[in-house]
DNA sequence: TATTGTTATACTCTATAACTATA
DNA sequence: TATAGTTATAGAGTATAACAATA
């Protein structure tokens, strides 16, 4: 993931392919986990180059979509949605307040909380940023068929969701 | 992914669970990105726990596994097949040699580089640990039947190969 | 000139401990 | 006492630059 050479540095320092072809990975490639890890990595590699239009990184965009569809929710409430610890859901969120793309206010019940809501400005960055999301999604997956697309997020969830 | 905590501290100090039932994360379970990266995180989460035992990290079981079925590949191929910066293989070869798990042999047709093979011991090991790591890739998808468990995998190449 | 393997180093991500204010 | 949010910090993972030896 180039993320950062992409944005810094125009010149190209990491060294190119090298002979692969002619290694046995059959092994590796029964495992689900080798699979679903170099998929997902796949995708989040376009979701990353198209989602750097609005400088947002994945957890970024995670933290402000659900802010979009649970305007009020907490911080406690995101990083158990997301699996993020606390400490490192703060700065994530005073990154996002700063650029006055969401904004704090105090809980209704509980006054150690605060709810977060989208600004306006969020709202219309993520307008655009969920179709983006959307649009690169069918691009990611432009060889599987609409019907594939859908049993492959059912087969995915019955993996990780509990039983 | 608690792999320090679980190993080194018998205190549990992460927070526990907290109320998520109530958010609505319907949009991001859209997003095949997100879905795979669930199921990788869910299916390496037990491959951790298990690999444990025998003190392997997933990279380090994936590089044992790459030299078992290829035995005299070099760093380079290594870096090229699981996409791992030189730099950062240096210290995993070093650690699996000084553990007695694999061994370095001139390259016979090229001086720079370096054949690695698998030690008697790591042999012996990696017998019980691609049994191991079979055996929880069908624990972990348990789920799935066994022609789910194939079409899942085939989708999922479907995504991540090049067209 | 290009590539292999390496050292040094920096940045990001994730994790733990400890604190405060409130419940 | 337990939880929400925060600060400080440590560790793992991943990235770049630069070098020696060999092709």
């Amino acid at each position: 993931m180039a993320t950062r050479a992409s944005v810094k540095s125009p010149r190209v320092v990491t060294p190119p392919p090298a002979p692969v072809g002619e290694i046995d990975t059959r092994y590796l490639e029964t495992l689900i986990g080798y699979n679903a890890r170099r998929a997902a990595l796949s995708v989040i590699g376009l979701f990353m180059t198209r989602m750097a239009r609005y400088e947002l990184r994945i957890v970024d965009f995670s933290v402000l979509s659900l802010i979009t569809h649970n305007p009020g929710i907490t911080s406690a409430q995101l990083c158990s949605a997301l699996s993020i610890l606390p400490p490192n859901l703060v700065g994530i969120i005073n990154a996002l307040a700063r650029r006055g793309l969401i904004g704090r206010q105090p809980h209704p019940r509980d006054g150690r909380a605060m709810g977060l809501h989208l600004t306006d400005a969020g709202h219309a960055l993520m307008v655009e940023a969920e179709q983006t999301a959307s649009d690169l999604e069918i691009e990611a997956t432009g060889r599987l068929s609409a019907a594939e697309r859908q049993t492959l997020i059912r087969l995915l969830r019955k993996v990780y969701l509990p039983p």
